[in-house]
Order: structure tokens, then C-alpha cells, then sequence
RNA sequence: GCGCGUGUAGCUCAGUUGGAUAGAGCGAUGGCCUCCGGAGCCAUAGGUCGUGGGUUCGAGUCCCUCCACGCGCGCCA
């Protein structure tokens, strides 16, 4: 890739200047290396002169110029170096070297833009996790597309990364979801029946209750209340669960594990955990309850483990859940949780630390809750009250590939303001249908070509050469962007800033169309802008792919 | 009250460890189809980057004040 021979070059000029006594020894070159906003800034720009001169006082241009002395430009490769403003130094790419990427997109096909940036780091990435105790919402649809796309880009920039759901199948949720179905289940057989103040309201628990009588009419209703509520909960939720496994593949969403709180508990390492925490003397015993001493790293103040009554928190059993995701090997641990959560972030971070383990094996990363609009009215969307609207329904209204394109269009760390009557309008609002036809356009030419039987040999450089304007030359650029930009979404943890690539992809392909007819008597010429295209249509699909959003070959 | 997050064009939002003249889509206005898909392209208008200070060669980006909005602050999960 260029961004090597640049810094090739960079490197090389500095230990000549070094030599020379002209600058003080360098540590790192490569960090300094930006692609410049403006094209007349050339291909790459170094602002390490600027940089080198804040540390030592030395005039910014006069450290550029001493630095460009010592650079040549490289036949093929690197035409011109130059000093420009305050002390950047630029580098303009030859136009052969540039071309040079529909040959790597050619030779490399799906694998074009993967990298091993990552270094095989072994990372998990756990999302969603939503109790199993309801439908998806549409904020789960927001972290799903952000975890998976997050994941997609990881991997390709070289990352060695799982997936992981945690199922939080034990305790309070379940329990109330068992009483709920169980109070609509009696009033559905017309018996006295009190629903539980911290039930589940939704019609969802209507329609299991109603199924329940219809398959097994009274048979439970004769039951001590709990023990009828520990049987649903205990039937209903693996059901539950997978409705929301069906939902997230429909999403194109799936995971490499899904990990049960219960096991935790049934293998004992909760216990375990516990009982290490007291004897490293991270927990004591105060007020009848045991606390974990939080507060000697960084948390607000100790928290309690387990309860006075004797059953311990949610906190303890998700020490224990780390504690698991640690012993199996991971360089690093990713959580998504919903922005409501944040409270919680500094206690995990300090059990990490508690646990020996350090903090910095985990990263929590918050997803901020999406608002639904409706014709520009807010909708209320509560569980309590069962007033929301599902991922499913979100779905049906308007499909996987707009909902996930619309989730990843922005940051995760700031609040998404949806309107479903915009949404699901599926007009040109929506990004994602100019992106996909750009991709079908493309495969609409191909389709054209064909007729007219125009070869598709792959070209020689001669005829690549002939790809010179600035229409041609723009688009080829934007190509050999990608795979620093997979490298950079993964670094930054912002797969968005994929939909932002691709829409410029697509703009600049749309103004190739516009300036230069692909099928035309010419030969040579014809062979080059197919392979241009086609380099196009793949780095298209890859970028579509690492978003989870398909390529149609037609719309 | 304390903590976290967010304030960038009429609207929705981008903006690499601080870099060169702050960008895109939508909306508005005006143009472009004899010929590979007009779900497209081109042009124009639109900004004290919430406010006030500070750090420096340089701040949308870093630090502090204040304002607005969102979320959190349980022996809930």
C-alpha cells in the first residue's frame, strides 16, 4: 500500500537529517501520515515538521524543507514532494502507482482491504443481551446493527473477534415475567388474578397466557401461585429467547455464543468468584450484607455483592460472567450496554481491577437509546406500561437493510431520533437506496457489456493508463481508501464511518457515469473502465458487507 | 445537587492523536435525458462550530465557567 512507501520515505529522510544534525532522533514516523482534505495537498501529508518544531523550538518550514532534502521522488511511485503551508510536507502519488490498486482489488477479490492491523488480538464483543423476557426494542436493533457491523470491521482490519450474547436467564426479570404470564393466564381462565406491580404489561404476555390455556386449558390453575410462576417463567423464556435469536437473524445478526447467568450460577462461579474476591481482601462483610471495595478504584463508593438476606446482586453474578470471559482468553473484553447503564460502568471497570485483571481488558461501550417519532410526535415507549414498538415491527415496516443502514449512519455515543413514517417512506431520504444503486447500476452495465460482447480480459497496464481523468482518477483514489478506513472504524470502535465512505463512493462512481461512457468502440479503453467498475462494484460489496446490508445486483 | 453524554447550515448529522479555505444528505432555488438504469448529475443560497475565557505557530477538536437537552445516581437489573 502507498501509505508504506511514504512512510518509507519519511523514515528514510529523517535518520538522513538525524544524521546530518539537522533534526533531533524521531520516535515513531508513521502516526504523522494523514490523506490531505484538499487534492492539491497531494495523495499524503506529513505534519511531523510541525510537530518536531513544537518539541525543540526550531522554525516549522525551515524543519520541513530540511526534511524534503533529504526525500527524492520515486519513478512510478512518488512524483512530487513538496513543502506547502505552515510546514506540511506533501506527496503526490504517481498516476501509474494509483492505478496500480484496481490490479491489488483485482488480484485480492473479496479479501481486498483486510488488514492485520489488529495483530490477531483476541477480543470479544458482547451485545444486545437483552433479557429474554420480551421482545427486542428498537433500540436492541440499534446495538445489534453496531455490534455486528463493529465486529465485521474488526475482523477485516485483522482482529480475531467473537460474538457473545449474555443471557440474563436468572433472578428478578424472569421471575416477574413468570407472574405476569401467570396473572393473565388466571384471567384468562376468568379466576381471581392480581397482576404483579412490576410485571410485564405488554399484549405479548396475553397472547403466551392465551396459548398456555388453549394447550393446556386449566391444568395449571389450581397451583400455589408461585410454583405456577416458576413453571412459565421456566417454560416460556427459552421460547422467548429465541424469538429474539429469529430476530436478530433476521437482521443478519448472529452469535458465536450465547451464555446463560443460570450456568453461572448452577457451575458455582458465582460462588467462586465471591469467595476469591474475599480472599484477595477486595470484599468484606458490613451490615450483614458483602461488599466489594469499589471505591479504591475509582467507583463513587463500595457495592454490595451479596444482599443481607443472602442472595447475592446482579453485580456479583457479572463479576463472575467477566471473571469467565477473562479465564477464556481474551486480550479484550468489548461490552455494549445501553446508555442507561453508564451509571454502572465505573463499579465493572473497578471489579476488574479488583479481580487482579486491570481495567483496561474491558471497554464499555455505550449505545444511546433510540427515539421514536411518528409523523414528528414523540411515542412513548415503555415496558411498563407494554406501549412499544418492537424491532419486528420496525422491520416489517421497513425492511433489514434500511434499518440497519440507518442505525449505523450515526455515533453510537449519541441518542438516534427515528421517525417511522420517514423511515419507512423507502424514498431517497434514505442513503442506503443510493448506495445500492450504485452497486446495481454497476452490475446493469456489466449486464450491458455482456450483450454487446465486450471481453472482459483483464486489461494491460497500457490500457490501464488510459484511465486519466479526473472523473476516473477521483473514483480509483477513493478505492484505495478503504482499508485504511476499515483500519481506522475499528480502531475508533465507529463502524458509521463506513456508511460515510460508501455514500462518497457511490457520488463519485455516479459522477464517473455521468463523465465517461464504459461500453464505447475503443477497445483498450472499453477493458480499463470494465475493470475500473468492476473494482468499484466489489469494494461496494465489501463496504456493504462489513454493514450487514445487502448489494442487489438490481433494484 | 453530583456524575456521564450531547450541542456544528432551515432539518438530520459527519469531522483520524490539535493542522492548510469546517463537510455531506435532506429541504429551498435554477439547470441536465437521441446513446451503458434520472433511485442519477450540475449550479446557487445557507455557519459568531451553544456561551465566555484559557493553552499555542495553529482549536469544531484540549482545559475551565456558564446555558440547554438526554441519561444515571438502590442491599433493582
Amino acid at each position: 500500500m502507498s501509505r508504506e512507501k511514504i512512510v518509507e520515505l519519511i523514515e528514510g529522510a529523517v535518520a538522513a537529517a538525524v544524521e546530518a544534525g539537522e533534526i533531533p532522533p524521531v520516535a515513531d514516523v508513521s502516526v504523522a501520515l494523514e490523506r490531505p482534505k484538499r487534492l492539491e495537498h497531494g495523495d499524503w501529508a506529513t505534519n511531523l515538521a510541525l510537530v518536531l518544531a513544537k518539541h525543540t523550538g526550531a522554525r516549522p518550514r525551515q524543519v520541513a524543507e530540511a526534511l524534503a532534502r533529504h526525500i527524492e521522488p520515486v519513478p512510478g511511485v512518488v512524483s512530487c514532494v513538496e513543502v506547502a503551508g505552515p510546514g506540511f510536507i506533501n506527496f503526490r502519488l504517481a498516476p501509474e502507482f494509483v492505478r496500480g490498486i484496481l490490479f491489488e482489488i483485482d488480484a485480492r477479490g473479496d479479501g481486498f482491504a483486510s488488514s492485520d492491523a489488529g495483530g490477531s488480538r483476541r477480543v470479544q464483543v458482547e451485545f444486545v443481551s437483552a433479557n429474554p423476557v420480551g421482545p427486542l426494542h428498537v433500540g436492541h436493533g440499534r446495538w445489534a446493527a453496531y455490534g455486528d457491523a463493529l465486529v465485521r470491521v474488526m475482523e477485516r482490519a485483522g482482529f480475531d473477534v467473537q460474538r457473545e450474547f449474555y443471557v440474563n436467564d436468572y433472578g428478578t426479570q424472569v421471575a416477574n415475567f413468570g407472574r405476569s404470564i401467570s396473572a393473565r393466564y388466571m384471567e384468562a381462565l376468568g379466576r381471581e388474578a392480581t397482576f404483579p406491580e412490576s410485571g410485564y404489561a405488554g399484549r405479548y404476555i396475553v397472547d403466551i397466557a392465551d396459548r398456555i390455556v388453549e394447550e393446556h386449558g386449566e391444568e395449571y390453575a389450581d397451583l400455589p401461585d408461585e410454583e405456577r410462576s416458576r413453571l412459565f417463567a421456566d417454560a416460556e423464556y427459552p421460547r422467548m429467547l429465541e424469538s429474539i435469536r429469529a430476530t436478530c437473524e433476521r437482521m443478519g445478526v448472529g452469535f458465536d455464543v450465547w451464555f446463560s447467568e443460570r450456568e453461572l450460577y448452577r457451575k458455582g462461579e458465582v460462588e467462586r468468584t465471591l469467595a476469591e474476591l474475599e480472599e484477595r481482601g477486595e470484599a468484606y462483610r458490613s451490615e450483614g450484607a458483602l461488599w466489594l471495595k469499589t471505591s479504591e478504584y475509582g467507583d463513587e463508593k463500595d457495592r454490595v455483592l451479596v444482599r443481607s438476606n443472602g442472595e447475592p446482586t446482579y453485580f456479583a453474578s457479572d463479576i463472575a460472567y467477566h471473571h469467565d470471559k477473562m479465564l477464556r482468553g481474551f486480550d479484550l473484553v468489548i461490552d455494549i450496554w445501553g446508555a442507561d447503564h453508564h451509571g454502572y460502568v465505573a463499579r465493572m471497570k473497578a471489579a476488574m481491577d479488583a479481580m487482579g485483571y486491570g481495567a483496561e481488558h474491558l471497554e464499555v461501550i455505550l449505545g444511546h437509546l433510540v427515539r421514536l417519532y411518528r409523523a414528528g410526535e414523540p411515542v412513548v415507549m415503555s415496558k411498563r406500561t407494554g406501549d412499544i414498538i418492537t424491532l419486528d415491527e420496525l422491520l416489517d415496516e421497513v425492511g433489514p437493510d434500511a434499518a440497519r443502514y440507518f442505525f449505523l449512519q450515526r455515533t453510537s455515543d449519541s441518542p438516534l431520533d427515528l421517525d417511522i413514517d420517514l423511515a419507512r417512506k423507502e424514498s431517497p431520504e434514505n442513503p442506503v437506496y443510493y448506495v445500492q444503486y450504485a452497486h446495481a447500476r454497476i452490475c446493469s452495465i456489466l449486464r450491458f457489456a455482456a450483450e454487446q460482447g465486450a471481453g472482459d480480459r483483464v486489461p494491460s497496464p497500457r490500457d490501464v493508463a488510459l484511465l486519466d481523468t479526473a472523473a476516473e482518477m477521483d473514483l480509483i483514489r477513493k478505492l484505495a481508501e478503504l482499508e485504511e478506513t476499515v483500519v481506522i472504524c475499528a480502531r475508533q470502535r465507529a463502524p458509521h464511518r463506513l456508511t460515510k465512505y460508501a455514500e462518497e463512493l457511490a457520488a463519485l462512481f455516479h459522477v464517473f457515469y455521468r463523465d465517461c461512457r464504459v461500453v464505447t468502440e475503443d477497445e483498450g479503453l472499453t477493458a480499463a473502465r470494465m475493470f475500473l467498475v468492476k473494482g468499484v462494484r466489489r469494494v461496494l460489496k465489501i463496504t456493504l458487507g462489513l454493514l450487514g446490508v445487502s448489494a442487489p445486483d438490481s433494484m
